[in-house]
RNA sequence: GGAAGGGUGGCUGAGCGGUUGAAAGCACCAGUCUUGAAAACUGGCAAGGGUUUACGCCCUUCGUGGGUUCAAAUCCCACCUCUUCCGCCA
């Protein structure tokens, strides 16, 4: 949510801001409903003093002893008018609140204006893609040996049990993925300072509205309990972010480093013909997320910073990377700023997203009433939030099998992950 | 699922129809004392919003939403949530 100071204050300069990422606010609406909700909230608040003053006098009155009857008859009226005021300001409110939640947060100056994701501008490589002197495979390919009970991944079973997007994983190739988790936690937690939490992955719809995935993505969810208002979690990032809601943090608490490991379970709407192969795009992936509450003056540096995290990562698994930063068609609702880090897969012979890292800025604090109190000012101010998936296990475990493949079908282990399997040095 | 008791400011915790936005304590900030620190003492200290050039003035907020009343933290109803006990069960 964007400060509504500013777009009261500024609302020329908010509605250019935003044309960068061709959305089109809507100014002669909000500036007359913000007109109409002066002059009600005045209004209401005068009726409400007159109110208070004439019922504090009552008291006095009756406690003195003296005769309330004529005090009575002046209030009489007052009740009803301020009623009318009251709902006529909320309904405004209403409005305009529907308005402003809205709007997509503003874009830093650095994100490069841009029509759609083939504007994205690459900052920077890791590593040479490998070549292969067989004829390489794609994840599908290799994980295909076996049968119903012993198939590394098996899309078949899956869509038997549930339907479409969904994996079936079996032996090494289930332990890999586990590998992967305790890896990504390991070097978060020892090398990076972050501290591990474990969250619910069930949240509910204000939480949602925390981080911004409602009311604008409901499509995107699953809903598992609408009366509740109970949703799986997209990502961890919504029940780790929302962990500081409505909490005022101590400045010597910050920065406030999480990781957290959660599957993650998205709809896919409006996906249907992408990525139907293999496990790039499916309804419930694994991820290990970072997240990082500061105060506003550290906000993009910690999003460098966290974006470095990620490629550590991808460093240690020796894996190919690149990295872009999303031009303005490309970045999310609730960002300022996002790179993304894309892994080569030798079976696309591409680069494919396996991290997304955003600067909120206050957007989400201040949906969130997140804050933390400054000691030069003893005031509380909102947090700037920062997070990034380090890494999406899933399209890591693909990553891996692209990679590492060799000709007779076998996969070598990464020397990073060979602890975690037991020492096993290649899955055949 | 049944029973009982709670949810009040950054935290602990009083208040249970009318100068209570809310006692007290802790924490925090400033000052006195001290070589310095601690202790002690003195003072300050909620958040959000409206309005004003400004001092200020005003409104809202005691889990959430309704209701009663001239007036609600205080009474009534519903819901959420926490604790304890019982039952059931990973």
């Amino acid at each position: 949510m964007l400060n509504p100071k500013l777009i009261r204050s500024d609302i020329k300069a908010v509605a250019e801001q935003l044309k960068k990422r061709s959305f089109e606010l809507d100014v002669t609406t909000l500036e007359s409903l913000e007109n109409k909700r002066k002059a009600c909230q005045v209004e209401s608040e005068n009726l409400q003093s007159q109110r208070n003053t004439k019922s504090k006098s009552i008291g006095k009155a009756k406690a003195s002893g003296a005769d309330i009857k004529p005090l009575l008859d002046e209030v009489a009226g007052l009740g009803e008018k301020l009623d009318a005021a009251k709902s006529e300001l909320a309904q405004v409110q209403q409005q305009m609140d529907a308005i402003i939640m809205g709007i997509p947060n503003l874009l830093h100056e650095s994100v490069p204006f841009g029509k759609d994701e083939g504007d994205n501008v690459e900052i920077r490589r890791w590593g040479e893609p490998k070549t292969f002197d067989f004829e390489v495979k794609d994840h599908v390919a290799l994980g295909e040996k076996g049968n119903v009970v012993n198939r590394w991944l098996d899309f078949e079973t899956a869509s038997k049990l549930t339907g479409s997007r969904y994996v079936v994983m079996h032996g090494q190739m289930a332990k890999l993925h586990r590998a992967l988790i305790q890896f990504m936690l390991d070097v978060h937690t020892n090398e990076h300072g972050y501290t591990e939490v474990y969250v619910p992955y069930i949240v509910n719809s204000e939480s949602l509205r925390g981080t911004g995935q409602l009311p604008k993505f409901e499509e995107d969810l699953f809903c598992v309990d609408k009366e509740a208002g109970h949703y799986l979690i997209p990502t961890a990032e919504v029940p780790v972010t929302n962990i500081v809601r409505d909490e005022i943090l101590d400045a010597s608490q910050l920065p406030l480093k999480l990781t957290s490991h959660t599957p993650c379970f998205r709809s896919e709407a409006g996906s249907y013909g992408k990525d139907t192969r293999g496990m790039i795009r499916q309804h419930q992936f694994d991820k290990v997320e970072m997240v990082q509450m500061v105060s506003a003056d550290k906000a993009w540096a910690t999003l460098e910073e966290l974006t470095l995290h990620a490629e550590v990562i991808l460093q240690k698994l020796e894996l190919p990377y690149r990295t872009v930063i999303l031009c303005s068609a490309d970045v999310g609702f609730s960002a300022a700023k996002t790179y993304d880090i894309e892994v080569w897969l030798p079976g696309q012979q591409a680069y494919r997203e396996i991290s997304s890292c955003s600067c909120f800025g206050d957007f989400q604090a201040r949906r969130m009433q997140a804050r933390w109190r400054n000691p030069e000012t003893g005031k509380p101010e909102l947090l700037n939030t920062v997070n990034g998936s380090g890494l999406a296990i899933g399209r890591t475990l693909v990553a891996v099998l692209e990679n590492y493949q060799q000709e007779d079908g076998s996969i070598l282990i990464p020397d990073v992950l060979k602890p975690y399997m037991g020492g096993l040095e290649k899955l055949s």
